[in-house]
RNA sequence: GGGCCGCUAGCUCAAUUGGCAGAGCAACUGACUCUUAAUCAGUUGGUUACAGGUUCGAGUCCUGUGCGGCUCACCA
C-alpha cells in the first residue's frame, strides 16, 4: 500500500510489472540476472540448447588469422558490402567468448575471443534471417558463442568472419566487467581472478609468462640430467627451513601432521638412495604473514647435485636465470619496478661479512656474540628485540642494510654456521658455512649451500638449534632422526640450490606484488 | 599485529563548506548493411561496505566493525 502523504506513487506502480524491466524491489544486478535468465529460457522456448555438450572447431583463432595473412588480399579494394559473403570460401568454425558487440540495423560487427586472441565478426540479417534476430535479442556480452563462416577483410583491413551460423554454446547469466577500463578492483581481482584474466590481457600475460618460465626452468633441469621428483607435502614433522608450519590432523591415524616448509631433508633422502641429480618444482607452505613478497603458499625449486659444491650451483643460478630469461622474454635484461636490470653473467659476487660492513658499518665476525654484536648495532643506533641470537641479528643487518640495496643480480656468500643448521663449514673458518644467496631486484631469489652429509655434525647442529628453540626461537629446526639414519647411510659431498618460482616469475613480468603472480593468492575468508 | 589510505549503480569513476546522489560503459526501447571503446535519441538502474552517533540536514564529520591496498614488524 502506498501512502499517499509521503509517497508520491508513479504512473505504472499498480500496472503488472513490465516484461524484462526491474521490479522496484530488486537489485539493479538481480535485475540484469534476470534478463539473462529470461533470453535464456527463449532460447531453450525455440529448441536451442544454452548449453550444448560439443561444438566441434576447425580452427583457433589464432590459427584463422594466421591463414588469413597469408591467404587474403592485405587490403580489400574497396567497401562492397556482400561480396564477402556470395564468395563462399574455405569455412572457419571457431568459437569464444563474445566481448564486443556494434549493431547497425541489418548487419553487426562483433568480437569474440579465445585463449590464442581475438577477432571479429560480421553477422548479416540477410544471411541469418531468424538467426539474426535471435542474435540481437538473446545474446549478450559475456556469452561464450560459435561461428561458422568464409573469412575476408574489411574496408580497414580487419580480417573478419562473415558468419553463416552462429550458435550459443554458453550462457553467461551475470555480466562481465566494463569492455574498455577492465576489472579494476585489486579485491575482486585476486578473488574472482576468472574476471581479471577475461577483461585484462596483462593478467593473462603474466599467467602465460609464468607458466613458460616453468616450463623453460624444467627443460634446462631434464636437459642436464636431473631426475624430477614428488615428495610428501604432509609430513609428520615439517624441516628444511626456518619457519613455522601450517598444522593439520589425519583423522585415521588419529595423528598431527604439518604441511612441508621445503622439500630439502626428502630430496637429500634421495640423493643417498643414489639419484644423482634431482629436482622438485612443488608447493611450500609457511605459516607466517603475507606481504608483497610473501604468501602463505608459494613455490619454490628446490635440486640437489651429488659431486657438487655451492661453486657449482652458484654456476648454475647466473646461467639458467638467464637462460630462461631469453627463452621466454628474448633478452636477459629486465625491467624491475622502474629500475633496469641486467641477468648476464657474471653476477657480482660478495661475501656476506663484507657487504655487512659495507652497508652498514658493522663488522659481524668482531662481535662473537649476541651481546656484543647487539651492542654495537646500538651504537650504529640500529634496534634489535632482545630475543634475537647472533644468528638472527646477521640476518636483521643483511636484510635490512644489504638485500634492499641489490638490485642487480648479486651473490652473497659465505653464511654464519648458526643460520645454516643443514649447511656444510667452510674449511678452515668454524664460524662460516659455504652458502650463497642470489638478490635481483632487491628480493631474493635463490639460496644455496654445500650439502653438510657429516652424520655426526648434522646431529650436533640439530642439537644447537633445540636449544635455540628451547630459548625461544619457533622457527628453529627440529631435530628430524629419520634424516639422519638416511645421512647415516652415506650421503656424497652435494650442492643443494632452492630458488623461489613466484619471485622469479615477479622479476620477469616486472610484477612488484607476489599476488600479480599468483593466481589465486591468500585472502581472508569473506562472509 | 601496528600505522596510513580506500570501499558510491553490474563495471570504471564524479559529487565544492555538511545542503535534491551524478556521468560513461553495460542493460532496456528505437534509428542505422564496413563498424571497431561504433554513433544518435530515449529509458531503467542506489541499503553511498556494515552498525551506531552528532546535526534541521551526513556519501561527506565522530566512534566501532568488516574487507582490501600500501607500509612497518616477521619471513623467503
Amino acid at each position: 500500500m502506498s501512502d499517499p502523504s509521503t509517497a508520491p506513487g508513479r504512473a505504472d506502480q499498480d500496472g503488472p510489472p513490465r516484461p524484462g524491466a526491474g521490479q522496484a524491489q530488486d537489485r539493479p544486478l538481480e535485475g540484469l540476472m534476470r534478463q539473462r535468465a529470461e533470453k535464456l529460457e527463449r532460447l531453450r522456448a525455440r529448441g536451442v540448447d544454452p548449453y550444448p555438450n560439443r561444438y566441434k572447431l576447425s580452427h583457433t583463432i589464432a590459427q584463422a588469422l594466421e591463414w588469413a595473412e597469408s591467404n587474403l588480399p592485405a587490403t580489400a579494394p574497396e567497401a562492397t558490402p556482400g561480396a564477402a559473403h556470395e564468395e563462399g570460401g574455405a569455412l572457419f568454425t571457431l568459437a569464444g567468448r563474445l566481448i564486443f558487440s556494434r549493431h547497425m540495423g541489418r548487419a553487426t560487427f562483433a568480437h569474440i575471443q579465445d585463449s590464442t586472441g581475438r577477432i571479429q565478426l560480421h553477422l548479416r540479417r540477410d544471411v541469418l534471417e531468424d538467426e539474426y534476430e535471435g542474435y540481437l535479442k538473446d545474446y549478450d556480452l559475456g556469452d561464450i558463442i560459435g561461428v561458422s563462416g568464409p573469412l575476408f577483410r574489411t574496408r580497414t583491413g580487419e580480417i573478419t568472419v562473415a558468419v553463416k551460423s552462429i550458435a550459443m554454446l554458453s550462457k553467461a547469466l551475470r555480466p562481465p566487467p566494463e569492455k574498455w577500463h577492465g576489472l579494476a578492483d585489486v579485491e575482486i581481482r585476486y578473488r574472482q581472478r576468472y574476471l581479471d584474466l577475461m577483461s585484462n590481457p596483462d593478467a593473462r600475460r603474466i599467467f602465460a609468462t609464468r607458466s613458460k618460465i616453468v616450463s623453460s626452468m624444467r627443460r634446462y633441469l631434464d636437459s642436464r640430467d636431473f631426475l624430477e621428483v614428488e615428495t610428501p607435502v604432509l609430513l609428520p614433522q615439517a624441516g628444511g627451513a626456518a619457519a613455522r608450519p601450517f598444522v593439520t590432523h589425519h583423522n585415521a591415524l588419529d595423528e598431527e601432521m604439518y604441511l612441508r616448509i621445503a622439500t630439502e631433508l626428502y630430496l637429500k633422502r634421495l640423493v643417498v638412495g643414489g639419484f644423482d641429480k634431482v629436482y622438485e618444482i612443488g608447493r611450500i607452505f609457511r605459516n607466517e604473514g603475507t606481504s608483497t613478497k610473501h604468501n602463505p603458499e608459494f613455490t619454490m625449486l628446490e635440486c640437489y647435485q651429488a659431486y657438487a659444491d655451492y661453486n657449482d650451483t652458484m654456476a648454475m643460478v647466473e646461467d639458467m636465470l638467464p637462460h630462461i630469461a631469453q627463452e621466454v622474454l628474448g633478452t636477459t635484461r629486465v625491467t624491475y619496478g622502474g629500475s633496469e636490470i641486467d641477468l648476464t653473467p657474471p653476477w657480482r659476487k660478495i661475501v656476506l661479512r663484507d657487504a655487512i660492513l659495507e652497508h652498514s658499518g658493522i663488522d659481524i665476525m668482531q662481535y662473537a656474540d649476541a651481546d656484543s654484536l647487539k651492542a654495537a648495532m646500538r651504537e650504529h643506533h640500529i634496534t634489535a628485540t632482545p630475543d634475537e641470537g647472533w644468528g638472527k641479528l646477521v640476518d636483521h643487518l643483511q636484510s635490512e642494510y644489504v638485500e634492499p640495496k641489490l638490485m642487480q643480480p648479486t651473490f652473497l656468500i659465505d653464511y654464519p654456521k648458526e643460520l645454516s643448521p643443514l649447511a656444510k663449514g667452510k674449511p678452515g673458518d668454524p664460524k662460516l658455512v659455504e652458502r650463497f644467496e642470489a638478490f635481483i631486484g632487491g628480493m631474493e631469489v635463490a639460496n644455496s649451500f654445500t650439502e653438510l652429509n657429516d652424520p655426526a655434525e648434522q646431529r650436533e647442529r640439530f642439537t644447537q638449534q633445540s636449544r635455540l628453540r628451547e630459548a625461544g626461537d619457533e622457527e628453529a629446526e627440529l631435530p628430524d632422526e629419520d634424516f639422519l639414519v638416511a645421512l647415516e647411510h652415506g650421503m656424497p659431498p652435494t650442492g643443494g640450490l632452492g630458488i623461489g618460482i613466484d619471485r622469479l616469475v615477479m622479476l620477469l613480468t616486472d610484477s612488484t606484488s607476489i599476488r600479480e603472480v599468483i593466481l589465486f593468492p591468500q585472502m581472508r575468508r569473506r562472509e
